[in-house]
DNA sequence: CGTGTTATTGATAGATCTCAAAGATGGTGG
DNA sequence: CCACCATCTTTGAGATCTATCAATAACACG
């Protein structure tokens, strides 16, 4: 957690690939460090958009609230990932709300800042034109699937997803490797907690992932891609 | 038909906002003119995304076709809209299949003279980064909806934004501008033509719309987004 | 006027939500 | 260190929305 602010830490970020060292300093020297404990939240919906982020180390949770109160989660963000894109992408407020699943640590730049550093690297606009189309048609894959798909393909397209995001290979498979709730899992695929743990509670009969408090584990990715797929 | 390929064209055009006249006209300078006739296709879903394109004259439906078979409307686009914005966003294949509705003129750029166009304007980069943006957050708007609304709110919804999009003043009230189906709206909002039906037959009898072959007028759009909004 | 497309409507079945209750789990404070 | 408590999970039963199946009707076009 104590991580240094050296050039290091843009590498594998999509937004400032293929800068030069220069400009990575240049990039680097306006970025502010915060530090996200679990359960504590960068921004909310609704708050004007100051600024935008790469998540360093930890885990974020982006979500939306309906009027009615039900939750939505927008993404998960990992490692390397940008969130607070409208900062960038011209959005005046933030559309979700930001909070750290586990303790993180992000950097940010103000949004003037942001303005400035694309006109004098402009491969930072190609760049996030980019990761937001790829956003997009990611979101647009969704729509596809809560428009076509039953429940139980949706879960298991939403655990695939995460295994690729976030598996950690255990001794019995991958397991996903942050604290996430059947809950969490309903808000992302359209459904109840009630239908995801009954699901699950299936799929544990079935030998194909196993669960637990917070926790879940696929133990067999194959038949789990089966059944999203529909094979 | 015969418009005139000048640069008043591109005035309203979000992409190219900002840009001065002899931007506009380079820009101009390598644009490919491009008629679709109703019902022709202008690009196919997995087809090498070779152009990007705005709409002219006319009105195009992009969908994506599941492996199933099944339609997913992603969006209907009228003048001065971008399609076709994986060419510039740095996809390698359209995600969708374009296709006229009525007999629609488009100006297109190939994706190399894009990049060129964007290294020598680098507004334009920062525009289509909000192009995008925007449609980002249109699509997660979709993604809540189908997570938590009820089949008649969507289909409120989607005339709603119909009617904003394409609504055009008659005796009555406003008409949806171009020929849609039931078909149509039902891939729109990820329920089946029936239920469109029902619940069209529904508010007719309440006086909010008044339906026909392939149109649709909003009489009372203030009951419509009651419905929507569920006041 | 025939024909293909689009729209309407009824009946039924099934997926999923809602309501309800009890059981696990892990952290925390005394 | 243990009991307690908040949170998370499981599971059953019933209600309901919506898809599906099926048939007819309306419409536009050549």
């Amino acid at each position: 957690m104590a991580r240094q602010l050296d050039r290091s830490i843009l590498q594998g970020v999509d937004i400032f690939r293929d800068l030069d060292d220069a400009a990575l300093d240049d990039v680097l020297l306006s970025a502010q460090r915060r530090r996200i404990a679990a359960g504590e939240t960068v921004f909310r919906q609704g708050d004007t958009a100051r600024a935008f982020y790469v998540l360093v180390e930890g885990r974020l949770k982006v979500a939306q609230v309906t009027p009615e109160g039900q939750q939505v989660v927008v993404r998960f963000i990992g490692p390397n990932e940008m969130f607070g894109c409208v900062a960038v992408s011209g959005g005046t407020v933030y559309p979700g709300t930001a909070t750290a699943v586990v303790d993180s640590l992000a950097i940010g730049w103000h949004r003037d800042m942001t303005e400035r550093l694309m006109d004098r690297h402009p491969r930072i606009a190609r760049n996030a034109l980019g990761t937001v189309g790829d956003r997009l048609q990611e979101t647009q894959a969704r729509v596809r699937e809560l428009s076509t798909e039953r429940v139980e393909r949706r879960i298991a397209h939403a655990l695939v997803r995460l295994g690729a995001q976030a598996g950690k290979p255990v001794q019995n498979g991958v397991e996903i490797e942050f604290p996430i709730t059947r809950q969490d899992i309903a808000e992302m695929t359209g459904t109840t907690l009630h239908t995801v743990s009954r699901t699950l509670s299936d799929w544990e009969g079935r030998q194909i992932v196993q669960g637990g408090r917070q926790r879940i584990v696929i133990r067999d990715a194959a038949a789990l891609l089966k059944i999203a797929e529909e094979l």
